[in-house]
DNA sequence: TTGAAAATCACTCGAAAGTATGAGCCCAAA
DNA sequence: TTTGGGCTCATACTTTCGAGTGATTTTCAA
């Protein structure tokens, strides 16, 4: 989008600079009275100019010269942060009950709300309330936005 | 799109305004009682002859496309990188595109559709698009799946 | 130049998700 | 025994997702 609109601008630059030039050269011509004498000057002048321009101009056209790509691989060694901990401490802090956290936890794997339901042998309603209790606790909108917040709080592995 | 084509555009684009201009300067003659009449079409043609001249002479000059050059490296890293790393490589070995993985981000952080999209300056369609796409790729039917897959496949942070 | 992949957008429709409200049950603490 | 919290479930309704399909435009590389 920008290509195109680049490009135009670019011609009305290059347009406002030959207007520009040959007004100049109008107004040079009352000035001096250039004309009289040395005409082929004038035009060897002119020819200087137009040509740097058109040069400018392709230049400024020519595909964007060469991209050194360095892609930076990286290899860790990742430590496992195993063994996920319910924390009761940081839950109780939040207000959020054992159920309410198992319902959380099947969120975050993924789970709907009716596989959660049938997971926990309750009805698909009542998942629906602890999702949306566990929401207003967490102070969310959205599940996705549920198990993000719980992994950052670290209510979550 | 075509280099060629944008060139012969910005040709035609660049002859509207030379003969736009043209035209003002004729109207400029009434207000400065400019008197000689040739005298445009002379300049104009000589700039746009020399032009012509210079951006072929650029176009000569220059040297040939420079390929790029990807140069891996590979760096150690002893803890999980917090600094999002799309890891082409990855990305590749599973046919996820630039904009799909952006979406797919976007969503690890909880954003709705609408949300993406509005973040992305897109529709909502196009966003939809991307996730179904996304889905496929990842062999998943859920929002909250895919998040889950992607961060076990190292897609995301 | 040309073709494939990527990105964009639209429209429909059914399935989930989420909201709002009310209610019954159980159990422990006041 | 009254009260309150946690858990369960329901109905009704709105919103968001996601599937499926089709189409146009950009981008990129052969």
């Amino acid at each position: 989008m920008s290509n195109i609109f680049s490009k135009n601008k670019l011609v009305i630059l290059y347009g406002a600079a030959l207007a520009g030039i040959l007004f100049l050269l109008k107004w040079l011509e009352f000035r001096f009275v250039i004309m009289d004498h040395s005409f082929e000057v004038y035009i060897g002048a002119i020819a200087l100019i137009f040509t740097s321009l058109g040069i400018w101009l392709a230049l400024k056209l020519t595909r964007p010269k060469k991209e050194t790509i360095i892609i930076e691989k990286e290899v860790f060694i990742t430590k496992p942060p195993e063994g996920f901990v319910p924390d009761d401490i940081s839950l109780m802090k939040w207000g959020i009950s054992k159920r309410e956290w198992e319902v959380l936890s099947l969120m975050s794997e993924g789970l709907s709300n009716q596989e959660i339901a049938d997971r926990l042998f309750v009805s698909l309603n009542t998942i629906k309330t602890h999702s949306s209790n566990l929401f207003e606790k967490l102070d969310v909108k959205r599940r996705t936005q549920a198990i993000e917040k719980a992994k950052r709080l670290r209510l979550l592995a």
